[in-house]
DNA sequence: CCTACCGATCGGTAGG
DNA sequence: CCTACCGATCGGTAGG
């Protein structure tokens, strides 16, 4: 990476992250050094140092505003409805969006927890965790009420988190479909995974164009 | 990692590589000294030089290894029937057991690309591009027969991929489930994203409970 | 299989 | 914001 356009005194605090979350991303944590950093910044080492305490002090704060607005929007779609299906899709939704508007956070915090020493690496594990109890209650709760049927709410929770990652894999901006489009069909396998389906398209079981749009919900 | 039980005769290239792609998965490859691998092995670094020409050739070796095996696995998957529900169910089964029985090859194969140098890279990338492609074309196939329903084959594709890493993450030796048992049930979802549902169960609409078998195809 | 050692690079500090 | 520099660690080699 690298920034074309800086005058000195337009290096902050935050862009040091922006370009520290970029090159942790692209090349991961211990390949990304504080000169390559300040490099792309148009600046030396040590000057970094002016705008952040360490190195790990940045993959910290990246970790944790990622995975507290994540937690955020996920809180917030759940809140937006009172239908335990309305509420898996809407978690979804929330789920493919963090992963296709920052997709650089969201692969720094799968991929360098393992960076993190303690006590911060176990305090993104819990809230990572947290995350991931939000599905599993959904689904369980959608279970008791006999509108989900899977065997395992835990084993589908981690099928749907980590199907989300697909998502990330192989969006591409301008592509074919929009990052609202390419979520929307994401949790419309949500719900197909936890057994909730189109009653009357599942009766006549009549074939569907693979590009028609029969498969909304 | 720590090998307790070793003489000097029975470090072999095999073994050095057991522990490397242990250390690999664990840490990272950039994280991973060939001190620490040396060390796991009772002995000095510059010894495993009579073992591997270098870290990079250990990285390149395990990395096409397993993406082979995983190739080679996923088209007896598909050979095995002509009925193209069942060679989806065939494949996603084989793919959720890379991730079960090889949980350390596979993290380093999707962690550790971007620590490849040419042309090793592009080779292993279009080793993971070839595995993908065949579920793609299996979706599109059976979406052409009408007999699976979604809009876009490729994000369905990409859905079941990574839905399969869910399972590593989830799973622990000696659980409810065997590796077998959810590899059956990450089938059975893979299923379910392409719109192949159990008729009989979508007509009647009723309750199952959650701890049930009921979903099964 | 070992010890001794190479040049390169790392995160970070001193001092201005 | 910079230059100069620190001790630590890296992959790998020499030589035995």
């Amino acid at each position: 990476m690298r920034v074309e356009n800086h005058s000195r005194a337009h290096v902050t605090r935050e862009g040091v992250r922006k370009v520290a979350v970029t090159l942790f991303a692209e090349r991961g944590y211990r390949a990304t050094s504080m000169r390559d950093i300040a490099e792309a910044l148009g600046m030396r080492a040590p000057s970094l140092y002016n705008h952040v305490r360490s190195k790990e002090a940045l993959l910290v704060e990246i970790m944790y505003s990622a995975m507290d607005r994540a937690l955020a929007d996920l809180h917030a779609a759940i809140s937006s409805t009172d239908d335990v299906a309305e509420q898996l899709r809407h978690a979804t939704e929330s789920l493919v969006l963090q992963f296709l508007f920052y997709p650089r956070e969201v692969a720094v915090n799968n991929n360098e927890i393992r960076s993190l020493n303690e006590p911060h690496r176990s305090k993104i594990i819990a809230k990572r965790d947290e995350y991931g109890q939000g599905f599993r209650d959904l689904i369980e709760r959608g279970c008791s009420l006999g509108l989900f049927h899977v065997e395992s709410p835990r084993l589908a929770s981690y099928a749907i988190l980590e199907m989300g990652n697909g998502a990330k894999v192989w969006f591409r901006k301008g592509g074919l479909y929009s990052e609202v489009e390419v979520a929307r069909q994401y949790s419309e396998f949500a719900l197909r995974i936890v057994g909730v389906t189109d009653f009357a398209k599942c009766v006549q079981h009549a074939p569907i164009e693979a590009t028609g749009d029969g498969t909304r919900g």
